[in-house]
DNA sequence: GCGCATTATGTGACTACGCAACTACTTTAG
DNA sequence: CTAAAGTAGTTGCGTAGTCACATAATGCGC
C-alpha cells in the first residue's frame, strides 16, 4: 500500500495536519460556545452575520448562501435562535416568499457575550501562534484554493 | 460592533478563510467518496487506518482515540462498514472486554478503489495549489497549533 | 394579463453522532 | 484473594442536519 496513488509524507502533512487540527479546534470551539451562551458554531455564526447587517436582520436564503448549510438547515437554525428569543421571524415586504431573520435586543447581548469568549479562546488556541506575516500568507493560501472550487 | 474584542480584518481572513475553506473542501470530498465508494469520509479514514495496520486489524479504542469520534461513534462506524462487508469484527484474545475491526480482502478492495479518487480529488482541489516549500510550511503551521490544545 | 418555470421557505423522513447508562471484563489496593 | 475502581464496547435517547417534497409567491414569455 504505498504506491504513487497514495498521499506522499508531504502531502499527508499538510493535509491530514490540516484536518486534525480543525477537528480539534473546532470541538474546543463549540465546548466553549455552549457554556458561554448555549449556542453551536452554525448558530453564533448566523448571530455574527445579523449583527453586522444593515437592520440586524437579513434573508434567510442569504444566510443560507453565506453559511456551509442548506436553506433547509438554515430554517432550522433560525427556529431554534427564534425559540430561544435571539432572533425574531419577519415577513419580507418585498418579496412575498421570503422572510428575514431578525437579531433581538437579547439576542444581541447573548451575541457579545459569546463573541469576547469565542474571540479569546480563537486567539489563544490559534491566531496567537502566528505573526501578521503569517497570518496574511494564511489568508492568501485560502484564497488561492477557493478558486479549485465549482462556484455555488 | 467594532472595538477590541471583534477579530481584525487580518484574522477574519485567516481564520474565517480557513473555516470556509474547509466547510467546502468537506463537502466536495464527502461526495466524492459517495460516489466512488459509497462512504463518508469518517467511514474512510477508518479503512485507511487499517490499511496501514499491522494484520490491517485495529481496536476499536486505538480508532476512536486517533480520530475526532467517540467510542459510540466508533462503535457505529465499525457496525456500518460491517454490514457493508468491508471489516469484520473479531473478539480480542488478549483482553476479554475487547474487539478489533479487521479489513476484509472486499474493503481493501473498496478502499484502494476510493483512494485512488480521493488522492487525486484532494490533489486537485488543494495540493496542487501549493509548492512543496508552502506545504512544508503548512505542515509546520500546523505541528505549532498542536501545542495549544490540551493533549486528550 | 395568463400560464409556467423558478425561487424562498417550511416540513416529514431519515442518518449520524454525542451523552449517559449498562454489561462484562480487568486491574489495583489492601 | 477479594472488593472496588477503571476500561472497552454497546445501546437508548436526544439533537442537528440532509434530501425530497409541498406550498406559495415571483416574474418571464407571449
Amino acid at each position: 500500500m504505498a504506491n504513487e496513488d497514495d498521499f506522499t509524507k508531504l502531502e499527508m502533512a499538510a493535509w491530514g495536519g490540516l484536518l486534525g487540527m480543525h477537528a480539534r479546534l473546532f470541538k474546543e470551539i463549540e465546548a466553549d460556545l455552549a457554556a458561554s451562551a448555549g449556542i453551536s458554531h452554525a448558530e453564533f455564526e448566523v448571530l455574527l452575520r445579523l449583527s453586522w447587517a444593515e437592520g440586524r436582520r437579513l434573508r434567510l436564503q442569504e444566510l443560507a448562501e453565506r453559511s456551509i448549510l442548506t436553506r433547509s438547515g438554515m430554517s432550522r437554525v433560525v427556529e431554534r435562535l427564534e425559540k430561544a428569543g435571539l432572533v425574531t421571524r419577519e415577513a419580507a415586504r418585498e418579496d412575498g416568499r421570503g422572510a428575514y431573520a431578525v437579531l433581538t435586543r437579547q439576542g444581541l447581548g447573548e451575541f457579545r457575550k459569546a463573541l469576547r469568549s469565542h474571540v479569546a479562546l480563537v486567539r489563544r488556541l490559534f491566531l496567537k501562534r502566528f505573526s501578521a506575516r503569517e497570518l496574511e500568507q494564511m489568508s492568501e493560501f485560502w484564497s488561492r484554493t477557493w478558486q479549485s472550487l465549482p462556484g455555488h
